[in-house]
DNA sequence: TATTGTTATACTCTATAACTATA
DNA sequence: TATAGTTATAGAGTATAACAATA
């Protein structure tokens, strides 16, 4: 046991100056593809969840219902989303990941990736890839 | 070595996701202490690098100067902080945490911890100790 | 009457540029 | 001429509430 653990500040505090740092960079590399970090976040989620409407899509990502939008709209412009009208309940869409919109995530992902090795080089590969898998553990209970 | 994680989502992407839903939290506990996350994060800044002038802290933050000064405002009111005019340079202040401000600090902390655990409680505490510690290392360096 | 998506609007947050004083 | 802090202002991002279509 380390007498210096208990100085550090929060995990949650470390994490949120991480994050902002990260996103600055990701969301330049991604620029790049025309996509902004929303819309990378949206294009998980929906591969993750293809059952999915646009409310828990919102829920999920934890932006209000009308902010997914404009979002969707952009995905849709992009090619990378489709609206399918659900026959079973005609109020709700069926949001559709294109073979495009794969692309786009995958090589977004790739540029989040090329990021992700720029802030945590410091790291050994195999630290990393445990931090890695137990943040998503993390990460993925939240919902 | 698993086949798994080369699917999951940038590490950055996982961590942005989770500092938001932390930060949402540690809003609502510390609002208590009519404190706001950036006066934690200014707050911590300045306890850990006493030298630093204004415009340093909002670098370390990544934010505008600009930004800086109604965050110090409101910690000066609080009785948090005190700026101490530089007599070498008086162009710049010595900003000052205050015992007040030591005190706020580590009842936020305390907020900040009990946080944590209800976040990363899935986590052994010995897992999250080391990830702790890493995500401090990493948060560090980004300066 | 409730739900899904949408629109309109207001509010918060942040960044940019211009200003004052000091160097 | 450059730097530290400040102020004013505009832009982006977000949430809230009201609305239309459907259940």
């Amino acid at each position: 046991m380390t007498q210096s653990h208990e100085e550090l500040p929060p995990l949650g505090y470390l994490l949120t100056k991480l994050a902002r740092a990260t996103t600055v960079r990701f969301a330049a590399a991604i620029a790049t593809l025309n996509v902004h970090p929303r819309h990378y976040g949206a294009l998980v989620t929906l591969s993750q969840d293809a059952s999915a409407n646009q409310h828990r899509i919102a829920q999920l990502l934890g932006i209000a219902p009308s902010a997914m939008v404009t979002v969707i709209d952009e995905l849709e412009a992009m090619g990378a989303v489709a609206r399918l009208r659900d026959p079973k309940n005609r109020r709700q869409f069926i949001l559709e990941v294109t073979a495009e919109g794969r692309t786009l995530l995958a090589r977004a992902t790739q540029l989040g990736n090329e990021v992700d090795d720029d802030v945590w080089g410091v790291l050994t590969p195999e630290d990393r890839a445990i931090l890695h898998q137990r943040i998503a553990v993390v990460a993925g209970r939240l919902d």
